[in-house]
DNA sequence: ACATTGACCTGGGAGC
DNA sequence: TGCTCCCAGGTCAATG
């Protein structure tokens, strides 16, 4: 489900209730993440204050006393602040309650995510130590990225959604930043442009700024951590709208799959 | 070293 | 109504 934006806007959402707090228990009512939830973590987590929490990537991090909470919400997952006393539901898998009557809840239908827990430093942790740069810091930026497409026979859509190489783009933004910059989905990353790749480095940064701004892409089932949808949704160009006409040109969009995974793009726009 | 594919899991919608 | 099939916002692990 949940791209950079997505994740962005539920730690904000979650940001003002947690931080600061002390965490009275956790409950947990089903371990099969994508790894299982470490066992005895409701007992070192019980008690914590959590000092604060922060994003990498997609994942959300709850830093606290003794140790940081890694949450990934994987395809399906959300994360909301809730009254402490409210229904749970059949994919409500794990609860934090806070001091100051509020759970947050974690729902998550597939169970792609994760929950983990780590003393370390969390830029050593095995999930996080080999990622690219944030997309919105200076670090990404027209010259990084081709550097790192330079030679790459791999398709450029491939090379934004790889996270060794940039973090947070995932399927949606990377269509529509393609769109934005003009390039073929399917192009061969060694073969774009010095031009062609300042505007899609700066295309990724403009559509994850809007799409915070609208927190988020609302398909199905996201959800800010107050239940409300984010209203990116509006805003495709070209996601999710095969058929149907360029917003530019009015060329029906295509839709082709690469890697399994659904690639909608303007062939007048996007010439190869 | 790099590139592609399968796997994990559930729910919803299309088609019969 | 109910069955089967395909699809879905991610990404690690295995394979070529």
């Amino acid at each position: 489900m949940p791209e950079l934006p997505e994740v962005e806007t539920t730690r904000r959402g979650i940001q003002p209730y947690v931080e600061g707090r002390t965490i009275i228990k956790m409950v947990i009512r089903h371990r099969g993440f994508r790894w299982p939830i470490p066992d005895q973590l409701e007992d070192i987590i019980q008690g914590q204050k959590i000092k604060t929490i922060e994003r990498r990537a997609k994942y959300l991090l709850f830093r606290c006393e003794t140790g940081t909470l890694i949450i990934h919400l994987g395809m399906s997952g959300r994360l909301r602040v809730l009254d402490n006393d409210s229904h749970i539901g059949k994919h409500d898998h794990v609860d934090i309650y806070i001091d100051n009557g509020h759970v947050v809840r974690l729902t998550d239908p597939r169970r792609f995510g994760a929950v983990l827990w780590t003393e370390a430093d969390t830029g050593a942790h095995q999930l996080l130590a080999h990622l690219g740069p944030e997309p919105l810091s200076d670090f990404f930026n027209a010259d990084y990225l081709r550097l790192q497409s330079k030679g790459r026979s791999s398709t450029i859509k491939s090379v934004i959604m790889n996270g060794e190489i940039v973090v947070g783009v995932g399927n949606i933004y990377a269509n529509e930043a393609l769109f934005l910059a003009g390039i073929h989905p399917a192009k061969a990353a060694g073969k774009v442009s010095k031009v062609k790749m300042a505007k899609l480095v700066e295309a990724i940064k403009l559509v994850l700024e809007k799409a915070l701004l609208a927190g988020g892409t609302t398909l199905k089932d996201f959800r800010k951590s107050d239940g409300k949808p984010g209203y990116f949704a509006q805003q495709l160009h070209v996601y999710g709208r095969e058929q149907q006409p360029c917003l530019i040109c009015q060329t029906p969009i295509s839709c082709i799959r690469q890697a399994q995974r659904a690639t909608y793009f303007c062939k007048q726009c996007q010439p190869k």
